[in-house]
DNA sequence: CTTCCACTATGCAGGTTGCCCAGTGTTCCG
DNA sequence: CGGAACACTGGGCAACCTGCATAGTGGAAG
């Protein structure tokens, strides 16, 4: 899948990622269209899935973070929930998970107070029959994937 | 917080992240110091968190995607916890969440059955009491911040 | 009116990119 | 064994971009 190399690459942008692709082949003492190559592999593949900027919400006011389990009406699926949830900004992620006719977000809200609007706007959604909203205190591990990469390589 | 024109510089190198501070000032109708007066700025007040590549686990074997509850044992806190299961690559993620003595983790694994020897680890991880486990069949709605961004822009 | 600030417009040196090529070592396979 | 396929190296080249600096403009605030 991918080997050590690919994961030194990937390291490396993840530490630094203006170095741009001279800087790391010296760093990591192989030939420029090697990494060029590596990286336009892992792209192709789907590894890497981009290189875009990372906003954080709260930064941007929306300091609340939840996670919301919403239970359904079995009539319809989940498809067309999940386009309505889409109309919703706050609504950053949304899976289908085991539990029939359920799905779970995480969503962002200004405040808890605002997280009551968020939820109302997401309860209206049709299709939507409940919802039950665990809030975040506290972000103990943010989201990562450099150890898993750093598991598979160093194998 | 951000104003349009911090937005549409968002949205785009969202969209094509290798297009240059250059070629975005040419888009964007503005002047090359401008875009990176802004993208300094945001960085700087950690709006944009960094520019790093994305890796998808997927990609990477671990198809399997689940959401663990914890429940932990009220002695000893929350940190011991997050800090031994920040040992365990599968973990993506990690909430203290509202339900006092409890955290929410995103884990990832190979299959179901390796999400079994995850889970394990988690369980054997001090302080951790029990596990419930939630496997997302599908991600209906992959993270995303664009929408956000619009919303507080399009104002 | 003056100051401050963001933005425009421009210039320059040095570094980087995209692209190309020839040569080398490895693996796989008939 | 001979050959093909493949990844990597090391090099060259023109075009482009970056970082940095400068001077001028216009709006907002005191």
């Amino acid at each position: 899948m991918i080997d050590d190399l690919d994961g030194r690459i990937i390291e490396l942008f993840t530490a630094e990622p203006r170095v741009g692709v001279l800087e790391a082949s010296r760093r990591l003492g192989v030939a420029r269209g090697t990494v060029q190559a590596r990286l336009d592999r892992m792209a192709r593949d789907g590894v890497i899935r981009g290189f875009g900027p990372e906003v954080d919400p709260a930064a941007l006011g929306y300091s609340v973070t939840a996670f919301v389990t919403l239970q359904l009406r079995q009539v319809g699926g989940h498809d067309p929930v999940a386009r309505g949830l889409a109309r919703i900004p706050e609504v950053i992620e949304a899976h289908t998970i085991t539990s029939p006719g359920d799905m779970l977000c995480r969503v962002v809200a200004r405040s808890n107070a605002d997280l009551q609007r968020v939820i109302d706007l997401i309860v209206a959604t049709p299709g939507v029959e409940r919802a039950a909203s665990v809030i975040s205190l506290a972000n103990q591990i943010p989201a990562r994937t450099l150890p898993l990469v750093r598991a598979i390589t160093r194998d």
